[in-house]
DNA sequence: TGTTTTAATGAAAAATATTTTCATTTTTCT
DNA sequence: AGAAAAATGAAAATATTTTTCATTAAAACA
């Protein structure tokens, strides 16, 4: 995979035209080296030394000396173009598929608010319990970090049937901490469970897709993932990668932060699991 | 071995003594990459910038600049791999954990067969019913995949509990399949469930990061993610995030297989769920 | 061994390449 | 449409690389 081509994509949007047309001829001739020096690429893209210098620059280099480098560096690796097609092999579509998540993660990178994840990790620090919900592939998110917070040793239940969310709010109280789960903030009974929260005084953070969303107005702290509307479809899969590694970041921080917990937590977890596991000799 | 490096040796005994000096700078530094200016490298080689290009056109390139890059070229791209520590900040640990989701992509694209990803797919498009089991992060997954399929058009259901998963594959026969998901490949209940599902002849699948695992032997085909030991702890993060791709990439492929499905799932699955959202007006 | 010839070297000049500056153009917002 | 902001490229300012050439070091020969 090419990352400089990639990176070249993902920050595609915030290119003027001309600064795109250097991006286009880095896209179109993947595998190529650059040439050897800015003029001739400045007449090849059709644009000017001081484009591609502002070009490298935004990429992340410190000017175009270290992109030529960088990209002679990345050479031999092929670019997979992350649009899936319908004569594409399953082995294909996974390389897209990661390709995509990668792109998701650097994504939810520059949307997120860091203040804000600290935050939401200090209010779970905290809190007495911490309930998780969501709906669809929210509520696997949910129950997965539901999963996760418990083993670092925090109290913490998701709940994936709305009756059950509510039923789960309504016995919350003050210091207990709700996370909403939803890629488009605008599920009916989330954004309900929420203001019920809210309502009582619970603490509420949300984890979202969709910037304005009506579940960020019940919500104290916002975490805001890959707000990009997903290329392939409604199946959402990249974005529902960024939410989980940021209920893995989340986690991590936890873990690190439980002083009692760190050093044997993992001891610990794994020996409750010993006698799940299948005897190898016997088996 | 560096190419540049063997040039250099193969052609040590032309050089005069300064020229040597310049070789040996090379040998001595194999993996780093030349200072940006020649100038610098002159001063560490205690030589002279005529004495470098000299040197660079002996080994066969039109001057320094060419030796730069090719020497760029050559570099093993060896991955800094991120450890977590306790001193990180909560967004600090979000770009780490995304780098390490990048690396166990690339190493599950390395690990799983191709041809299985693809055996599996067409055995899961052409079943009747698909049965999708997991125990702790994997229930998530599997719950995940069977919202997925399902989406997709295709009757998939998960259990996370391990009477429902006997009950589940008790009532499963010939032409189902059953996706048994284990990280270690080594919970008991998972894999006595895959033993049932084999002996009554039930097809066989299983996601797993563990190679010679007891699930392995119960499968019909076997998909392999990342095999890392997960250098972080026993959450296992991003392997976890690698059985999901994997999914995704299964789900992809049904969705463009179904051909029925194809043009309009998207819009289907979007009216279905539309009654479950906020009217953005009224909120 | 001393002298001549040849090769190697580095300082500085010349040629190139890159970066910065800034006036002009284009786009965006009102 | 007009004002403000952003993007652009020409040209100036730097920096880098290459060439030149006087000097030095090494080899060849008498």
């Amino acid at each position: 995979m090419n990352k400089i081509i990639l990176k070249a994509q993902l920050l595609y949007g915030d290119m003027g035209k001309s600064e795109k047309k250097v991006a286009d001829w880095l896209i179109s001739h993947p595998g190529d080296n650059l040439p050897m020096s800015i003029s001739e690429l400045a007449e090849l893209c059709e644009s000017s030394e001081s484009t591609i210098v502002r070009f490298a620059r935004r990429l992340g280099f410190s000017g175009y000396g270290e992109l030529k480098i960088s990209v002679a560096g990345e050479q031999e690796k092929k670019v997979v173009l992350p649009t899936i097609d319908e004569n594409d092999s399953c082995f294909e579509i996974l390389g897209k598929i990661c390709n995509d998540a990668y792109l998701s993660f650097e994504r939810t990178k520059r949307t997120i608010a860091p203040e804000n994840i600290a935050a939401a990790a200090n209010l779970i620090a905290g809190a007495r319990k911490t309930v998780l919900i969501g709906l669809g592939s929210s509520a696997s998110v949910a129950q997965d970090a539901a999963n996760k917070f418990l083993r670092a040793g925090y109290e913490a239940f998701s709940y994936g049937d709305t009756h059950m969310q509510m039923i789960a709010v309504s016995r919350m109280r003050a210091g207990d901490v709700l996370v909403g789960i939803s890629q488009s903030g605008a599920s009916k009974d989330i954004v309900e469970a929420m203001r019920l929260a809210k309502s009582r005084g619970i603490s509420t953070i949300c984890i979202t897709g969709t910037d304005r969303s009506p579940v960020m107005k019940q919500s104290d702290i916002v975490l805001l993932t890959d707000t990009e509307e997903t290329k392939h479809s409604s199946l959402a899969l990249s974005s529902h990668l960024s939410r989980l590694v940021v209920i893995d970041s989340l986690c991590y921080y936890l873990v690190y932060r439980n002083e009692a917990n760190r050093g044997n937590f993992e001891d610990e977890n794994q020996n409750s699991l010993k006698s799940k596991r299948v005897n190898e000799a016997n088996e």
